[in-house]
DNA sequence: GCCAACGTTGGC
DNA sequence: GCCAACGTTGGC
């Protein structure tokens, strides 16, 4: 199976690609996506060994600011079973989970970020998805081209 | 802070 | 199953 390519979006305020640095190993938990298009890509089609492109949202300029890779494909997001977590959802339970979570592990941090408005000029980059309108996705799969380009615009 | 673009919820 | 109301995302 070939290695698939994906973006991730993450509000630096909250969780940032140094936060993901520090972390043991470089691993976190990617738990918390309520989404059902993000939900079936982690659950389904992300699989170990997979690239990431760590994307900073809402913030000024947005950007891709390094890489990651996923380190552990698709498990139920235990965070959906506790009442006192922000993520609760009482519909999934550990009989039927409804959320799905991948881990992701740090790869390296850009030099420079390769911000929206970068993507957004390049040629090549028309149809990702990040330079689509309306794109609120915060898991979405990118092609092996795309991802090529992205890293010639980080400078390797 | 605004608001467009969605996704979800719930009454019917 | 429709769809209005509501909530969220996220660039600007």
């Amino acid at each position: 199976m070939a290695r698939r390519y994906w973006l991730m979006k993450t509000e630096p305020e909250a969780f940032s690609i140094d936060d993901l640095r520090r972390r043991p190993g470089g691993v976190e938990p990617w738990d918390g996506v309520r989404n059902y298009q993000a939900r079936n890509m982690m659950r389904d089609e992300m699989k170990a060994g997979d690239g990431v492109l760590f994307y900073h949202s809402s913030v000024d300029p947005p950007g891709v600011v390094g890489l990651a890779e996923v380190a552990r494909e698709g498990y139920p997001d235990p965070t959906a079973f506790d009442p006192k977590h922000i993520h609760y959802d009482p519909k999934s339970d550990p009989e039927s989970p409804r959320w799905y979570m991948v881990d992701v592990r740090f790869v390296r941090a850009f030099p420079h970020m390769v911000t929206l408005d970068t993507l957004r000029r390049t040629p090549g980059l028309e149809s990702m998805k990040v330079n689509q309108r309306g794109m609120r996705l915060s898991v979405q799969p990118v092609t092996p081209k795309e991802w090529e380009i992205v890293l010639k615009l980080a400078g390797g």
